[in-house]
DNA sequence: TCTGGGGTCCTAGGACCC
DNA sequence: TCTGGGGTCCTAGGACCC
């Protein structure tokens, strides 16, 4: 087995829709600022670092955000304003560099192993997003994407670090398992019963004590990412799976009628979605979040592909029905899976074409 | 202070076919 | 009359990430 040293980076803008704010609102420049919803469940967005002072943070209610800091500046989001700015900055970087992995809005993975000095070049690029963007970009340079992410995450904002395995290995060791991308709050609390709190605590655990609480699957996974091994590929190109559309009711809805309208709408926005990508799906689902959070989902395969409103909403309120939600509902969804093979469909599709049908 | 919206991947179990 | 295992497709739920 040839092993080859690989050096992949990883980009991360820097609070980046509060950093687009900052842009548009520069009185606002040195003040706390957070972007958040303006309904009753509205969640923070994004905190620029001022804010992130007061405790405020992604993800967190706008309403606890407010009594943190209520002297903070609050916007809107403007997803179309972010998309744009996204669109600038990763087309500087994919003029610069070939292997380009985008992981959501304001993040992606380069693969700088062809690459004989990267880490001029890269700090190169990191000037010139600041320069004709007005972002600033956090790096992390390691032989996987797991020690990069870690690494800029850890460092940011602004971080410029490169690290080897064994670094982050040793540098990490006494932060919380939660620092590894992959476990979250739940398998965090697990490893807690275990007495496994820090990464350390994970790198010198059992591998089968581990394989006895989660399976020798996670076990190993688990293990392995304590030490930072990682040998997954930055991906260039990346195709969808699924799509959908959800809304959280401002207050929860028990009316059968309404509850209807807006799945019908839900459905109609997806469709819409699926034509302009000329995408068709197989698979049609429902979501359903009940006013105690309990979250139902049902699902239908349908004989054959399609991307009609009709047959989208029409099978998406069959599911509803016969789910018949039994109390208040909180969120409705719908989404859509089992894409039909883009290429098959070009070729279905090319003119002139003709399938060949058994007589 | 009650917790958005858009995704991915994994697991487990049942149906069905060979 | 009882007993098989493998493979694929589908559904439902859960955890996690940005």
């Amino acid at each position: 087995m040839s092993e080859i040293r690989r050096v992949i980076a990883h980009l991360d803008i820097d609070a980046f829709f509060a950093s687009v704010e900052l842009q548009r609102h520069p009185e606002a420049h040195g003040l706390p600022l957070v972007v958040a919803g303006a309904g009753p469940r509205a969640v923070v967005t994004t905190a620029n670092y001022e804010a992130r002072r007061y405790g405020i943070d992604s993800a967190m209610p706008a309403a606890r955000a407010r009594s943190l800091c209520p002297q903070a500046i609050f916007i809107a989001p403007d997803f179309a304003a972010y998309r744009a700015k996204s669109h600038e900055v990763w087309e500087i970087v994919r003029a610069r560099f070939n292997t380009v992995g985008q992981v959501g809005i304001d993040e992606a993975y380069l693969d700088l192993t062809a690459i004989p000095k990267p880490l001029a070049p890269l700090r190169a690029l990191v000037g010139e997003l600041r320069e004709r963007t007005g972002m600033t970009v956090s790096v992390g340079v390691g032989p996987s994407r797991l020690v990069a992410k870690t690494a800029s995450a850890s460092f940011k904002p602004a971080a410029f670090v490169a690290m080897s395995r064994e670094q982050a290995v040793s540098h990490f060791a006494s932060h919380p398992v939660q620092l590894l991308q992959g476990i979250g709050p739940k398998t965090a609390g697990r490893l807690a019963e275990l007495d496994l709190r820090s990464v350390g605590d994970l790198q010198r655990a059992d591998v089968t004590l581990l394989g006895g609480r989660f399976g020798e699957r996670l076990a190993k996974a688990l293990h392995a990412r304590a030490h930072f091994y990682d040998d997954s590929p930055v991906e260039v190109v990346r195709v969808a799976k699924s799509r959908s559309s959800e809304l959280t009711f401002p207050t929860d809805v028990s009316d059968t009628g309404r509850l209807e309208e807006a799945l019908v709408q839900l459905a109609r926005e997806l469709a819409d979605g699926l034509r302009v990508r000329a995408r068709r799906a197989r698979t049609v689902a429902v979501k359903v979040r009940l006013d105690d959070w309990t979250t139902v989902t049902r699902a239908r395969t349908l004989e054959r592909f399609t991307d009609e409103s009709e047959t989208i909403a029409t099978t998406a309120l069959a599911l509803l029905r016969a789910y018949a939600p039994p109390r208040p509902v909180r969120l409705l969804g719908v989404r859509v899976a089992a894409f039909e093979d883009e290429l098959a469909r070009e070729r279905d599709e090319a003119p002139g074409y003709q399938l060949a049908l058994p007589i």
